[in-house]
DNA sequence: GGTGTAAACAAGAATAATTCTTATTTAGGA
DNA sequence: TCCTAAATAAGAATTATTCTTGTTTACACC
């Protein structure tokens, strides 16, 4: 009998990653699926985003303030590291550099496997956060 | 008395910075340094290069493998990694997007301060490991 | 040449993120 | 039911990085 059956833990951290758009830690996919699957382990978590990472069915985002962020969503495209609250956003849209990946093949003679560019800055909330409302005051 | 006197640690880390392109990690900084100055510490390289960074003296590559790479050029310009050997390379000369942080502003409201495009694949010698001379034998 | 003060430093302890180990549980097939 | 392989939990172990504390150095002033 398999009752109102879960997904497998497994199957959950991908899927998780797959709906959320918030490029999560793994102590943050943790935290959000705690709920759901109480006997989760963060072992268990990083495990699984090892995995799913070298089966190219996730990708990095490497690491905000020491802490890699992890993407569900693998095609290329570009993000924006906000350094006042480390929130990670896509920015979709923005025009993905065809070209170059060919010309660095070129330049290096070796082989592109990919790129990852990212903008860092403060998001629209933490830059009015930093006037603390100086125009209107 | 001063004696044919070094330059002081902090100078030495900063300069070795600015002199090499291999875009070092803290413990290959240390490892460089080592024989000049034989009581350098690592925690004393490590702290240098978080003041530096924090002045904006020199910039982070974020990490390569788990461990923060370092750039004494911060000159904005594009990053090829080997993930074969862990290596880094400038890749100069490469059309950087110039029109692109301007964008980044429209798109989030917020304030861009720079970005972080980086390349990555094998070098030409580690592609040419990989092939272990199957054309030539 | 002494003395004071602040910055730089060494050493190693402490911390935090991540990986590894081991034993247990689960799913599914024979 | 029994067997086997994969998935998992728990926590130990590892590794990169930061922090703490006491010492040393550089330098201004006497």
């Amino acid at each position: 009998m398999v009752s109102a059956k879960h997904f497998r833990k497994r199957e959950a951290i991908l899927t998780y990653l797959r709906q959320t758009d918030t490029h999560p830690s793994a102590e943050m996919v943790f935290a959000h699926l705690k709920d759901e699957y109480p006997d989760l382990s963060l072992g268990t978590v990083y495990r699984n985003l090892g995995i799913f990472k070298e089966q190219g069915l996730i990708q990095s985002l490497g690491t905000v303030n020491g802490v890699e962020r992890f993407d569900g969503n693998i095609a290329p495209h570009v993000h924006f590291a906000c350094t006042g609250c480390d929130a990670v956003l896509d920015l979709p849209g923005l025009d993905v550099p065809r070209r170059l990946p060919s010309q660095v093949t070129k330049l290096i003679g070796g082989r592109v496997d990919g790129f990852q560019l990212t903008f860092s800055g403060l998001c629209e909330e933490c830059a009015n956060q930093m006037m603390q409302g100086g125009e209107t005051a």
